[in-house]
DNA sequence: CTGAAAGCGCTAACAC
DNA sequence: GTGTTAGCGCTTTCAG
């Protein structure tokens, strides 16, 4: 019982407009079938009352609550940032609210929100999981047939459906522009810690972005009978110190590396900081390329070299897929997302290697 | 009448643990008194039968729904992305969810959107009104006693505790060193449609996070004898084309500004963009200031001279007043956020004027 | 078209 | 501690 004095109520705004409350629920609910005359003076009662609808009231008897959880790593990253606009609008569209879970990619987090927002009996959700490796709370969701789709980050061995792009065909190019240029070390850092840690022995890797890049990568460097060692594969990178310390260990070590490839904006961000601290010249001491073209990035000295994705329409695509698990409709497959190869001129010769 | 088996409810756990309802509500819901026994043998209970708590029925009971709603211009912009991932993250610690609408900057969204809210019976509302001119569905909030907190923006007339950074010492620090420069000609570029329309003549341009900056840079300008021209002040730019556009018409005219000012940073970036197209340099043609620092700033080339805002913190404050309101506690005064002007390489000698 | 009555799932007095 | 009994505000049969 709150302490305020009570809500109007569809009760209320009946007996001052003489009708039934079942009647009156009608007329402002816009289902059922209502006259005129009702309609209007439901209308006018509820106007003069201050009458405001209760949708909580209303979910609980519909079991529907007309809103979708959200849930992501970092709400500060231009690509979570982007693609919830995406999400957002499209849903709204459709009558949808959201409710956004920020989970600063913890996994416990991730967890809680989850439950949270089954408590609020939410219609559907959209998540990006933090980890490719525990996923019984979403498994959960699908036992029960809770819509779910994924996005940005697939699942293996879940069968949910997930948007991710395909980045392998832009990461080959950039790998091949990079052998071409003649590096043959080159490091990678990312902020995920995923089943990608083990990225060189694990089969799921591709099925986490970092291990669709990776695997972009490695493929191609296999071409050219070249290999990524694994002390030049840094993922799980937690905060701007941690990912400056990374690129400092991967320049600066006994055997540097020549290129550096940063998973997303925020790693690119601090890894040319750093370099910058360092001294370093780009790309005259060390080539760098991003997997995100954030709309600055050609604005930088030098302009970035990028695998530029489709952000906006990965969470477009993930509320549609949404839309249709929500409405029951067999849900078709998630559409083809393909991420491009931008040269620009962060990518220059390989240093000499001494 | 879903479609779906129905949920769990309390009851079944109830009788299964051979409770009643009110004492299987106390175990489940961690409420009142609940003896070992009872409450083990209902945790059983709940799990054999795999309950969930169903929070939309709880708030329909208690009045409170845990949850607040966040109503900002554009998600995608790295302000807006900062400010809720604080708002967010505040939130959550203290147990509340939040319910995310996006209104494009688009006044009428806006007012659905807070309409849906409140059918949504949020605890409370933290919004960054499009309009500092139109705000009755505010003022309707503010009289129902509901919490609210604006940030980033204020709404002259509105009762409601608004966090909003000083930036006025700041401009002042820039335009003085514009002046200092050999600037007399500057231009100013914002995205938003407020009553700064105006901005020369309306008395409550002090409400409006442009107004503010406005404010600072005339201040200054004038103890310097100088004034701005009206046609130098672009409020209202909307989407990056018409951005650039009137970056355009700024350094091309007959009278060309030699300095621009960029309200934030999704309007510098499109201005640089326009600079470069149009062959002019920074700071050699053009000087060029922006009254925010995102991480990028200073990696670009020029580095961007910006007025810095505590965004995060505008975000926390603004959720801790919001906790504050909702705890019905007196709303202490919103903290003072202060903005500072950062010198990098972007501003230079004012080119000759012809 | 309209109304009565029975829910939806949970909480809150109030006795025992 | 525990159970009984009313709600919370809205929807939904089911008659008429």
């Amino acid at each position: 019982m709150s302490s305020a004095r009570r809500d109007v109520t569809i009760g209320d705004v009946a007996s001052r407009a003489g009708v039934s409350r079942a009647q009156t629920a009608r007329a402002l609910g816009g289902y059922g079938a209502v006259s005129e005359a009702v309609l209007s003076r439901v209308l006018v009662a509820a106007e003069e009352l201050g009458y405001r609808a209760n949708s909580l009231a209303r979910s609980v008897s519909t079991g529907r609550s007309q809103s979708v959880g959200v849930v992501v790593g970092d709400i500060e990253n231009p690509f979570f940032a982007l693609s919830v606009r995406g999400i957002s609008d499209t849903l709204r569209a459709a009558g949808y609210d959201v409710v956004l879970m920020n989970t600063g990619e913890s996994h416990e987090l991730e967890v809680d929100a989850v439950r949270a927002l089954d408590g609020k009996r939410v219609d559907g959700f959209l998540v990006a999981p933090a980890l490719a490796s525990e996923f019984a709370h979403l498994q959960a969701l699908v036992d029960a047939g809770r819509p779910l789709v994924l996005f940005d980050r697939d699942v293996p061995g879940l069968a949910a459906p997930s948007v991710v792009v395909d980045v392998e065909a832009a990461a080959r190019e950039l790998t091949d522009a990079l052998v071409a240029a003649g590096h043959r070390r080159i490091g990678f850092v990312s902020t995920l810690t995923s089943s990608a840690a083990r990225w060189n022995e694990d089969p799921q890797v591709a099925h986490t972005p970092v291990g669709r890049r990776l695997l972009g990568i490695t493929g191609a460097l296999r071409v050219h009978g070249l290999e990524m060692r694994a002390e030049d594969v840094r993922v799980g990178a937690r905060g701007a110190e941690d990912i400056r310390r990374h690129v400092r260990e991967l320049v600066t070590g006994d055997a540097p590396v020549t290129a550096l490839l940063a998973s997303d904006a925020v790693i690119a961000v601090a890894g040319l900081e750093e370099l910058r601290c360092l001294g370093l010249s780009v790309p005259g001491d060390v080539s760098v390329a991003v997997f995100d073209d954030p709309p600055w990035a050609g604005l930088i000295s030098p302009p970035l070299t990028v695998v530029s994705q489709p952000v906006l329409e990965t969470g477009v695509a993930a509320a549609r897929l949404l839309l249709e698990a929500m409405a029951g409709r067999a849900s078709a497959e998630p559409p083809s997302l393909f991420a491009h190869f931008i040269h620009r001129n962060s990518i220059g010769p390989a240093r000499e290697v001494e």
